[in-house]
This record gives structure tokens, C-alpha cells and sequence, in this order.
RNA sequence: GGAGAAAUGGCAGAGCGGUUGAAUGCACUGGUCUUGAAAACCAGCAUACUGAAAGGUAUCGGGGGUUCGAAUCCCUCUUUCUCCGCCA
């Protein structure tokens, strides 16, 4: 959520940043501006009264101390005419938070200066490439066709016992996907992230707080029962750690890491490429957050994307990093890096990582601050990436070290799975 | 799930209808003293909105109510603790 502070000095840049998103947001923040000019009327109006009351209620208080009660009560008939005229106006003043509050969330975040404009992603600028094409002197195989052959993956068990996109990892698919997670908690342990393990269900001012209420509402699974969201990113809890929290500025910089299942109902998503471990509903993922002065942040977002590309070279996938166009950047984010490995049978690019930079847009929500030099609370930057999501990387594995008798296992990864071949 | 108790500032903990944004202690920050440190003493120390400032307003778990006036009374929700039941 953007300050409105910010968007009374920036409006013409706000607008212009938001034309990259292919948005036209100058109504709306006009509105918010003229909401917030009479907002701050009615609130000044109504303190006025509030005071004249407190004030009031001091000299009732001091006349029935001293006896003279027939001019305390002449005073209350005052007071009760101020009430009248206050709670009026604190209905109007809660009227006018709320309308602002409603349009403020329709705005999403302002895109950092080198987002390119576009529509989709084939407008995302490939900013880095890496690592070498795969050559097979054989039929490569899709990895939904090597997980049945090998027994990795069963896509239908799981369809029994839940529904498509639960798929059941079984046998050294399982040792695998296990092998995975401790090796990207290790990596992240590593490179200085704290790791924690998270509740996986959130409240709603959690999903709030991240930013994926209310405009994502129909993406995450709801358990009506006790009003709880069933995770669709570990970024929801750990970054909602720090909500309604102070910092000091020797806190900086703040890095988690942790590990979590995440759930999406991946509404409206059904089609093509969903096969195998394209997408899923519900699929693992090590995720790394941090916390950061505003000054750090953008150090830190190159940071994170280095962390994540090294991951990948250690595994040995080609891959490549898109800096995603306005049109196809998340609603919170500010900029945002994806990356994606070269699925070699599939030949396909696979998304595996996000890395963002949300600036202050989850912190405004979070009410995430810190102390500065001046001992003034300013908004603190809230960044995040996955390192990484597991199915995909999987799904890459299994396609690009595929030979003709079995699945290699990459170096990096054998002291975890304690095998170096699957066949 | 049943019965009871409680929720106050960074922490501990007073206050239980009036001038209390809140005693006191600890922690923290600045100062005095000291060769330095400790101790002692003095001062400061919540958040938000608003205002050029002085100041004003709101907040004692959340919401609502009673009252001229609520941290204090009532209702409700949430959370925590104790006991019983159930249970990985």
C-alpha cells in the first residue's frame, strides 16, 4: 500500500511509473488525495469538539465537587449537543478511512524506473543467460514419463487421494525432493539467512499484511471454520513475523530463510502446460526474505538474485534471469527478477525463482518500521525470492540428467540423497 | 470440549469513575562525578493523526455500550494462564 504522503508529492511520477504497468491510476489518486483534504477537515473538527467536551467534563467534574450542581447540569446540556455534533462527525470521519482505504488498495506498487513497459512476459528483458544446452543422443523424456518409469512420481495416486495437482513422491523421488529442501536450506543457512519453520496456515491480517488480501482472495485456500488461509508462500508468515514491529536500525539487515509447503488454487490456470510438475496446488518451496534499511535494499535484491543464481550453477541447470515488464509484475512488488531453467525434453523455459524488492508497500501495510538516526519510525524495506520452488527444479533434473539407463544425480546433491543414480 | 482467572508502556507492576498517557522499579539514552569503569545523582525515554509552532485528538488486548467524564462499570470477541476431559 502506498503513503499517501508519497502520493501527494509524486503524483506525476506515480502516474507516469504506472503507465508501465498499463494502468491510468490519476483518478484514483486524485480521489484519494481529495478524501484525504477532507479527511483531515473532519478530523479537525471533530478534535475541536472532542476538546471543548474534555473540557467541559473537567469543570462538571470540579463544580460537583464543590456543590454546584445546578450549574454542572446546565453545562452538560452543552456537552451533549457536542457529543451529538463529534459522533456524527466520527461516523463520517470512519465513512472516509474507509472509501480511501478501499481505493488505496486498488493501487499497486509504483515499478522502479528500469522495469520495462509491456504487456506480458514477452515483454520481460532477459538480463543474464547462463549455462550450457543439454544434447541427448536419445529420446529424452518429458519428467512426467521418467517419474512413472522410475516409480518417482505417482500424478494419479494423487488425484485419488486429493485431486489434480497433489501429486504423492515416492521412493527416491521422495529422497530427492527431501535432498533439495536441506540442500537450499544449507545454501541459505550459508549465505546468512536464520532459518525458521512457520505456522502454515495464516490469519487474514497476515494475508493482509503481504498483500495477498484482498486482491488475491480467489488464489489461496480459505478453511472457513476458523478463518485461517492455508499458506501460498512461505513469504506470508516469515515476512508477518515483523508486522506492527519496530526495529532498531542495528537490526539491519534482517534475512530468514525457511522451508514450507505452499497451496494454490491456481484458479482459472487449467489448460496448457500444466502437465506433470508444470503446476500444482500444493508444492514445496525454501524461500528467503529479508528486512531491510531503505538505503540497503536494492544492495540486498542483488544479493538475493546472486545467492539464487548460484544455486543453480551448483546444480548444473542452465538457466536465465528476466526482469519482469510492468505488465506482468506482481501487484506488491516494485521490480522483480525471475529466473528459469532450460527444461530439456519439455524445451521450455520453467520459472523456479521471483526475487522482489517490495520497497515500502508490504512494510506500509505490515506497519513494519524502524527507528532512524533522528529516533524518527520510518518504513523499512521488505524483500523476498524463492531459493528456490522444487517442482520445476525437479521436473529440469530429472529431464537434463536423464541418460539412457537412468537419472544422474548431480554432484552437489549426492551427500543428501546418498545415491548418485536413479534407475 | 467443560469450569475458573487474567490481559496496563521495552519488561515487571500500581491504579478499579474525575485534572492519569498513566505511580514505582528495572532496562535504555544523555549529563554530572571519576584517570577510566562501576556506583550515586540529575534529566530524558510509547504510537498515530493533526498543526508552522504552541498545542489538540485518539490509544491501558480488539470492538461496542453506560456516563458530563472510563484504564477503572456493562456487553462481546480474541488471547493467555490454572484445573478437568480428549489427544499426536
Amino acid at each position: 500500500m502506498l503513503q499517501i504522503p508519497y502520493l501527494r508529492e509524486n503524483k506525476d511520477l506515480i502516474v507516469e511509473r504506472y503507465a508501465k504497468r498499463n494502468l491510468d491510476a490519476a483518478e484514483t489518486i486524485n480521489q484519494i488525495i481529495a478524501l484525504d483534504d477532507q479527511r483531515k477537515s473532519t478530523q479537525q473538527s471533530m478534535d475541536q469538539d472532542l476538546a471543548e467536551g474534555n473540557a467541559l467534563a473537567k469543570q462538571i467534574g470540579a463544580l460537583f465537587k464543590n456543590g454546584k450542581a445546578s450549574e454542572a447540569n446546565e453545562l452538560k446540556e452543552k456537552t451533549k449537543i457536542l457529543k451529538e455534533k463529534s459522533s456524527a462527525e466520527k461516523t463520517k470521519l470512519q465513512e472516509i478511512e474507509e472509501a480511501q482505504l478501499n481505493l488505496l488498495y486498488l493501487l499497486p506498487n509504483v515499478p522502479n524506473e528500469i522495469v520495462p513497459n509491456g504487456n506480458s512476459d514477452a515483454d520481460n528483458k532477459i538480463v543474464a543467460e547462463h549455462g550450457e544446452e543439454v544434447k541427448f543422443e536419445f529420446d529424452a523424456l518429458p519428467h512426467w514419463e521418467l517419474a512413472k518409469k522410475y516409480n518417482l512420481i505417482d500424478f494419479e495416486l494423487g488425484v485419488k487421494i486429493s485431486g489434480a495437482g497433489f501429486p504423492v513422491y515416492m521412493g527416491k523421488g521422495a529422497k530427492l525432493q527431501r535432498a533439495l529442501i536441506n540442500f537450499f536450506l544449507d545454501e541459505a543457512e550459508a549465505a546468512g539467512y536464520s532459518e525458521v519453520i512457520p505456522p502454515h496456515l495464516v490469519n487474514e491480517a497476515s494475508g493482509y499484511g503481504t498483500g495477498q488480501l484482498p486482491d488475491k482472495e480467489g488464489q489461496m485456500y480459505h478453511v472457513g471454520e476458523d478463518d485461517l488461509y492455508l499458506i501460498p508462500t512461505a513469504e506470508v508468515p516469515i515476512t508477518n513475523i515483523y508486522r506492527d514491529v519496530i526495529l532498531k536500525e542495528s537490526d539491519f539487515p534482517i534475512k530468514n530463510c525457511g522451508y514450507t509447503p505452499c497451496f494454490r488454487r491456481e484458479a482459472g490456470s487449467y489448460g496448457k502446460d500444466v502437465r506433470g510438475l508444470n503446476r500444482l496446488h500444493q508444492f514445496d518451496k525454501v524461500e528467503i526474505v529479508q528486512v531491510q534499511h531503505p538505503s540497503k535494499s536494492y544492495e540486498a535484491l542483488e544479493g538475493m538474485v546472486k545467492h539464487v543464481a548460484s544455486i543453480l550453477e551448483k546444480l548444473g541447470l542452465k538457466y536465465r534471469i528476466a526482469l519482469l515488464c510492468g505488465g506482468d509484475l506482481g501487484f506488491t512488488s516494485a521490480i522483480t527478477y525471475d529466473f528459469e531453467v532450460y527444461s530439456a525434453a519439455q524445451n521450455r523455459w520453467l520459472e523456479v525463482s521471483s526475487v522482489s524488492n517490495f520497497e515500502t508497500f508490504q512494510a506500509n501495510r505490515l506497519k513494519l518500521r524502524f527507528k532512524n538516526e533522528e529516533g524518527k519510525t520510518e518504513l523499512a524495506h521488505t524483500l523476498n525470492g524463492s531459493a528456490l520452488a522444487l517442482p520445476r527444479i525437479m521436473a529440469a533434473l530429472l529431464e537434463n540428467f536423464q541418460v539412457e539407463n537412468g537419472i544422474k544425480i548431480p554432484e552437489v546433491l549426492v551427500p543428501y540423497t546418498k545415491f548418485d543414480k536413479i534407475d
